[in-house]
Order: structure tokens, then C-alpha cells, then sequence
DNA sequence: TGGATAAGTCAATATGGCTGACGTAATGGC
DNA sequence: GCCATTACGTCAGCCATATTGACTTATCCA
């Protein structure tokens, strides 16, 4: 690639180590790149997949927490998605017609829809998981376990305080071991 | 109209799919959420900012770059973003257009248009960086610097394989201090 | 019984991607 | 000097994902 300029600016404005937030500081871009980076080349696998299936990366999230989360419902889904309804419902439309998905009335609360993935949503969800799983697994060879742990650490600590309690809940840092069944 | 609930079928794989068995372990589903929630609230933040603009996360990835690399070719930035030349074309022709990004003739190849940001763009580039910034340095906070340091590595280790000596070059990683180690 | 909630839907719109086709200017190999 | 290639831009059309707002139906519950 052609080769890039430093840059010029910034360079002047550190101040030293140790306070976070103050005025000065540099941000920490390195990260700030590396989240976009990472997130980028990390969806651009499951994209291709799903391409096959003609679905989206939109059906692949509802999928995914469905496959995890069975009988949760679409309002579970909105909040973990932060979409609207109207949003929700075309993808999830999909995957029902297509049988990938199922809707089962709550046995509490009969206003309620239920999800529940069908074996073929199964499949599809651990395949594209499995995807997901390759790279990760490349990554914490390349970077050790420790650094797997601690960016388990980290990246629950990105997500928004008042969200983490639910984040926990759902997934699998909640579970022990296993999870399933 | 409510009358969509499914039949019967395939309700009887609903817990017990076959999951954690076949070709190898069970997924991280951990990471693989964490990732997914980090990103969604780490972009949330930026992306109210941006509206005041009337811009949107596309406008930011632009700004972002040229203001990181300054003198950066329109093919560069379509390398790094990994969109094609008419989604870029939309979003840059803005930037231009409302001052956050100036375009020069390469003085050694006149074909080339180099990118600049503008003292407004730099200073919009600056305000959004400080916000992800803050987040960033509020979870550092939280999951210890180590955790830090880690999901650097982890990170980098995330990104395609031939990706990584672009990346390195690219970012803050490929310059002195900073994160740099 | 009536208000609140869960879900679904219609319609219009924005954004950010895509493919394909073309055009122009400049470079660089021969 | 010629010509293929490259860098950039743009027209046109399309798709996926998201939005706001308004409305309906069914159900729950105080």
C-alpha cells in the first residue's frame, strides 16, 4: 500500500501518563483502531455465510440469541438488539418462514411469542458460531489465554454500566459451564 | 392476523440440539457476545454525537483515518474501510463539502487526490475520539491496565492474518509511545 | 372494566452498502 | 510516442438495515 504520512498534529498534546479522562490526553486510538478493525475482518466471515442462505447480518444476531436464549422474547430481543420492532420484525419474519425459527405462545403470558430455534436454526447458529470460534481460537494462540481472559475482561467493562447487569445474565459469562438443556 | 403461531414442528429440537459434541469444543459464546455488546455501545456513543452533524458512522471512519494519516489516497482509505469506491464517494464528497476534509494533488503522482482534515475536521475528529476515549478509559479503569494491554494484543490477533502488517503500519500501534510496548 | 403491555403491521424515509458501466486524466513500460 | 493500467469520479439502479409514527389485536391485571 502506498506509504502514509505520520501525522502532524497531536504529537504536542500529551500530557504524562495516568490520568484518564483529563482534558489533554491523548485518546488511545490504538485500541480505538483495533476495535474497528477486529469487529471489521471478525463479521466479514459470517457475512459470506450468510450470504448462502440469503440472509444478513441482522438475521445471524437473532439467530444467534435465539439459539442461546431459548424463549426469549421479542421484547428480550429489542432490548438486547437496541432496534425497534418494526425493524425486528421483518428479519424475524425470514427465519420463521424459512424455518428457522419457531414462535410458541407463552405458557404464562399468552400475549407473548416465545422463540425457539429449530433444528435448522440450530445447525445454521453453530455453524456461523463455529466460524466465529475459528478466528477467535487463532487469536488466543496468537495472543496467549491470558490475553483472552483479559479481554473478556475489557470488552465487558466497554459495555454501557447500566447494561452489563443484563449482559451478564444473558449470556454465557452467566452460565458456568455448558450451558444448554 | 395474529394467527402466525407455528405448528408442531421442530419444537421437539428445541433444547437438546445437538450442540456441544461434534467436530470439536463448544464456541466462546462468551467472547463472541462480548465483542457484539462492546462494539454496539462503544459506536451507540459516537453515533449521537455525529447526528448534530447530520453525519453518520460512515462520515466518522472517514474523518477518523484521514485525520490519523494525513496525506492518506482515496485508494488507501478504501483498503482500510474494505467498501467500494461509490459508498466512499457519497460520504467523502460531504466531508469535503462542509469543510472537515480538503483534497490535494500528489505531488509525486498528480492523479492522486491526498486527504487532509481541516482544522474543523480535526477538531470534530478530536471530539468524537475523546468520547470512545472516555469509554475506553473507563473500562481500563475498571478491568485493570493489563486487561489493556491484552485486549490490544488480542485484538490485533483478531484481525486477518494479511491484514495485520496494514493494521500495524496503519495505526497507533506502528508509532512510538502510545500503546506501543 | 379499563389502562397497560406484547406483538404485529402499514407507510414513508434515511443510510450505507452493492454491481455495472463509463469517462477522464495521469503514469509508466516498451 | 503509444498504449495499457491506474486513480479517481460519477451516473443509475438496487438491496439491507435501520428509523419515526400511527394503528390494531389480544391479553393481562389492578
Amino acid at each position: 500500500m502506498a506509504d502514509v504520512m505520520a501525522p502532524e498534529r497531536g504529537v504536542g498534546a500529551l500530557t504524562a501518563a495516568g490520568a484518564d479522562d483529563a482534558p489533554g490526553r491523548e485518546p488511545p486510538y490504538d485500541l480505538i483502531e483495533l476495535l474497528f478493525f477486529a469487529y471489521r475482518d471478525f463479521v466479514r466471515d459470517v457475512d459470506e455465510a450468510l450470504a448462502a442462505y440469503g440472509f444478513g447480518r441482522a438475521h445471524h444476531r437473532v439467530l444467534h440469541f435465539v439459539d442461546r436464549n431459548p424463549g426469549l422474547t421479542v421484547t428480550d430481543l429489542l432490548d438486547i438488539l437496541k432496534i425497534t420492532k418494526q425493524s425486528l420484525g421483518r428479519v424475524l419474519r425470514e427465519l420463521v418462514d424459512q424455518g428457522f425459527i419457531v414462535q410458541r405462545e407463552g405458557a404464562s403470558d399468552r400475549r407473548q411469542r416465545r422463540l425457539y430455534v429449530t433444528t435448522r436454526g440450530d445447525e445454521l447458529a453453530l455453524e456461523l458460531a463455529r466460524l466465529q470460534s475459528a478466528r477467535i481460537g487463532r487469536a488466543i494462540e496468537l495472543a496467549g489465554p491470558e490475553a483472552g481472559d483479559a479481554a473478556r475482561r475489557f470488552l465487558y467493562a466497554m459495555v454501557d454500566r447500566d447494561e452489563r447487569g443484563k449482559v451478564e445474565k444473558l449470556t454465557a459469562l452467566g452460565r458456568p459451564r455448558g450451558g444448554g438443556a
